[in-house]
DNA sequence: TAATTTACATACATTCGTGTTTGTATAATA
DNA sequence: TATTATACAAACACGAATGTATGTAAATTA
């Protein structure tokens, strides 16, 4: 066919990503092929592989688009806790994000994709490498900034910091992760998020 | 090659679900094949297609043999909480199935199978729903067990029962997620996994 | 002990998905 | 304006996985 302009050609980029989204949320990664991708965003496979080298290429592309920005800075809110009041800092930012999760369905679909991406470790692929990096670099920072709370005596729990930070982490994943299981109704993250995080917060730092 | 007697076929049963959780577990779900399963176990795919009928069919033996005891006997103790103090029965329950799952590994090993396969869900296969019934019986079991603790003022949360179970099992999905992650050190359920949760519990039942 | 299942192994057919190659109309560029 | 690079579509080649069909030795049954 016709060849596009250079905005044509973001666009379709972008348009790849979004159906790549969508499809692995209805339909799961495994089960959903660079064909379906293309099918959905009105192409064909050569634009896929014009844009990008594999299926493993387009979620690390994915989490590129619709995360990173979001990794960042939840990273640097955590090293940077206000001084002042860091338990209600940190307090903030782990409310934002769940928040930010919920208002804009693309980052916490990207976010679920990317927890179940993770599904397999054995030779692990360098897309495993790059989304277990991410990981460890959000657990670490949040068991630092636990840390520093704990030595301004700002942590309510005398369980260790780093162990505190396994059991947030763990609660966070598990919240989005069922929220966005498909079909799912009965969980309401966008009213009830912040109310059920707290339920773990208060116990670990001041109210 | 030679017919074994039936005890010898139950064995290779066994064998074949052996052979598909280590590699599930290794690998992941998609990742593994129907061959790989029978060479781990020193089998053919014919003995898989005699035993089973394809690998959702694996998957929905894996259930019934490592987690439907489990599972039973987990929500008949959460339907009949001892009268005299159903808080402490209800959290000695959730910490029993937590341990159990990490004293377990084959029976850890397979929710976690079970958490993975159920990724997709549009067009729902039979093992969707199989898996998603259980997960859902699960689910309202622990709803209706905070219902009746509220009732009689033992919860010490104001939030609603059903929102604090969905909570809840957020928080004991994902601590099972992340702790069985392939390759992951960090966490050890074993040591501080009732720790963790009592974290949670401490919240909304009363010590 | 003859007949019949059983518990697989082996072979086959077919589909599906991937990666690559080739073709091409047009945008960008010089 | 001629050339070249771009952004794909279309065709091709290949392996891999599935499901099925067939073969078969030994266990079970009558």
């Amino acid at each position: 066919m016709a060849r596009k302009t250079k905005e044509d050609a973001e666009l379709t980029y972008h348009a790849l990503l979004d159906a790549a989204t969508a499809l692995f949320i209805r339909q799961g990664i495994a089960r959903t092929t660079l064909n379906n991708i293309a099918l959905e965003a009105g192409m064909t496979r050569g634009a896929i592989y014009w844009h990008f080298d594999n299926k493993d290429a387009v979620i690390q592309a994915l989490w590129e688009r619709n995360t990173s920005t979001l990794h960042t800075s939840f990273i640097n809110e955590l090293r940077n806790l206000d001084i002042n009041d860091p338990a209600g800092h940190f307090r903030k930012t782990i409310n934002n994000l769940l928040q930010t999760v919920v208002d804009q369905p693309e980052i916490g679909a990207v976010i679920r994709i990317v927890m179940l991406s993770v599904e397999f470790t054995d030779e692990q692929t360098e897309l495993q490498r790059f989304l277990n990096s991410k990981y460890d670099e959000i657990d670490s920072t949040v068991g630092d900034a636990l840390t520093r709370l704990q030595e301004r005596s700002a942590l309510l729990s005398p369980l260790a910091p780093k162990l505190i930070a396994q059991g947030l982490m763990s609660y966070l994943l598990g919240l989005i992760h069922v929220y966005l299981k498909p079909g799912q109704t009965r969980l309401d993250l966008k009213k009830n998020g912040n109310q059920l995080l707290d339920l773990f917060l208060d116990t670990i730092l001041a109210s």
